[in-house]
RNA sequence: CGGGAUGUAGCUCAGCCUGGUAGAGCACCGCGUUUGGGACGCGGGGGUCGUCGGUUCGAAUCCGGCCAUCCCGACCA
């Protein structure tokens, strides 16, 4: 029986999102906010998450013959001001110390807000025929941005990465490998996140500081807004030429390499909240769920020591088969109580066990979203059964997700329904590409051009805003952003 | 950096207007009763009231400075 307005709810979707999303982080436990402004602790059970998603990005950025390396925190500052466009880019958010072991540095050390350079650096050193490349390397690592206007997971100070750095004999290898990087984002969101997104080249007032191309995959949140997950840029020479990164040809002449990087961030826990939770809490993708079933076993006394032993059997048998399974044994909590605290931690599927039950020969079954209701499964079958539960509340989220972004999505032509449009979504549009366009549009609207989908059918005409002729010969999304 | 708000117990907040030496709910600890959708009783522990200064016999309360955090914008993964 809940009460109502009462302390334990998070403040609904509805009345405010961004209130929501702020109590869910917390009282999920994902997160805490850190002591000095805009840093995040990620705690126990938001880590676990992301340690399952670095996971399955590790295993790809390896199997697509990348190595990982470690590279240093601290940044010689000159190193950024060797490359023009990026210390413009970076130079506002930085940190910087220029103090330590008691005294004033000869030379002030960034705080990396990204590893361009330093690797950059490293890479001059190690290169120095075709015979090494391409250097694949990949760090996992924290970088420092001192960002605005923090949020938790989506833009904190501090955040976790990893972030992908090679070298290339020439423009096409290292624009194959940004295509790599791409593919991996756009595989990781929509089959282990399940969010679906949309890869695409960023504009040219949206591109990474120091970037030739930037790309990104770019996922639809549940208030309309467009959340960019992960990036992929091609660097073209600029880094080389910045840090001398050559090589020599077959010939002996010596040739600047073409460099590319891409990265994925903490973040995509925020994409992963804002895409699938609602006012009960947050909603987990099975693949990324720290605890995929919670059996709670009911009762007291000896019937409690009955169905607790009944649900430890069923939890041994289903992490034989490889599922992530938590008994709840706390016995000062109500059942009620747990299970509200499952659903807001957005545990895909719960399993009650009580004296019924039992003599039923059942769990009672609650998914974490189900049109259905409880459902009694014998116990004989849970083994068989689990394994295709989740695989099916998997896709599930998925085809709801997908589905919603297609229902917030709308090709527009004229600039009054594009206006509407970006209020709840994103609009398809024909742009001129501009970047002063492109900045009136944000300044009317609050709407920034996602990205140019790839793929997208070949469509001319004028621009949405200003009339002149379109600019990439297919429509692009424009949305609002985080 | 603009706009708004807030700093009092672990959390959410009341008390401040009208100065008299700190409260509630939740959480926590103990005991008992409970346990199929957010249990209850009794007892208990816990706060230099953000900070510095001023006014006053006396400041959480009045006045001033400072600091910090949060929310909305500009910047951004």
């Amino acid at each position: 029986m809940s009460k109502k307005g009462n302390e334990h709810a998070v403040t609904p979707q509805s009345e405010d999102f961004s209130a929501w999303y702020n109590e869910l982080v917390v009282r999920a436990e994902l997160a805490d906010r850190g002591p000095a402004k805009g840093t995040m602790v990620i705690r126990p059970y938001g880590y676990a998450i992301w340690e399952l998603l670095q996971k399955e990005l590790d295993t790809r950025i390896k199997a697509t013959g990348h190595q990982n390396a470690y590279f240093p925190l601290f940044i010689p500052e000159s190193y950024l001001t060797r490359e023009a466009d990026h210390v413009e880019g970076f130079a506002p958010e930085l940190a910087v110390v220029t103090h330590a072991g008691g005294k004033k540095l000869e030379e002030a050390l960034v705080v990396r807000p990204t590893s361009e350079t330093i690797i950059g650096e490293m890479f001059s050193k190690w290169i120095s025929s075709y015979r090494d490349l391409p250097l694949l390397i990949n760090q996992w690592a924290n970088v420092v941005r001192w960002e605005l206007r923090p949020r938790l997971f989506l833009r904190t100070t501090e955040f976790l990465w990893h972030e992908v750095h090679t070298a290339h004999a020439d423009e096409a290898d290292a624009m194959r490998e940004t295509m790599v990087g791409l593919a991996t984002y756009v595989d990781v969101a929509t089959n282990i996140a399940a969010m679906p997104v949309v890869s695409g080249e960023k504009t040219a007032g949206e591109r990474f500081a120091g970037a030739d191309k930037t790309f990104s995959i770019e996922g639809m949140m549940r208030d309309g807004r467009a959340l960019q997950a992960g990036t992929s840029h091609y660097l073209g020479t600029s880094f080389a030429k910045a840090f001398d990164i050559q090589y020599a040809d077959e010939t002996g002449g010596r040739t600047l390499c073409h460099t590319a990087s891409w990265g994925m961030s903490t973040r995509m826990i925020g994409g992963i909240i804002m895409t699938h939770g609602d006012d009960k809490g947050l909603v987990l993708p099975p693949r990324l769920a720290p605890y995929q079933v919670v059996i709670v076993p009911l009762g007291k006394a000896e019937l409690l020591e009955t169905t607790t032993a009944a649900a430890q059997q069923v939890a041994a048998e289903l992490r034989a088969v490889g599922v992530r399974v938590h008994v709840d044994l706390r016995v000062n909590l109500s059942p009620g109580f747990k299970y509200n605290d499952w659903e807001m931690k957005g545990v895909p599927v719960r399993l009650e066990i009580g004296g019924r039950d039992l003599e039923a020969g059942v769990a009672t079954m609650a998914l974490r979203i189900s049109e259905d209701g409880k459902l009694a499964v014998p116990l004989a079958e849970l083994v068989a059964k689990i394994p295709v539960v989740l695989e099916d509340f998997q896709e599930f989220l998925l085809a709801r997700a997908t589905a919603f972004r297609e229902e917030h999505t709308t090709p527009v032509d004229d600039w009054e329904a594009f206006v509407e449009a970006v209020t709840t979504g994103w609009a398809l549009v024909l742009h001129c590409g501009r970047p002063e366009c492109e900045d009136d549009i944000k300044e009317v609207t609050k709407a920034t051009p996602r990205n140019v989908p790839l793929g997208g059918k070949a469509e001319t005409g004028t621009c949405v805003r200003c009339g002149q002729p379109s600019a990439y010969g297919q429509r692009i999304i424009f949305g609002r952003a985080y």
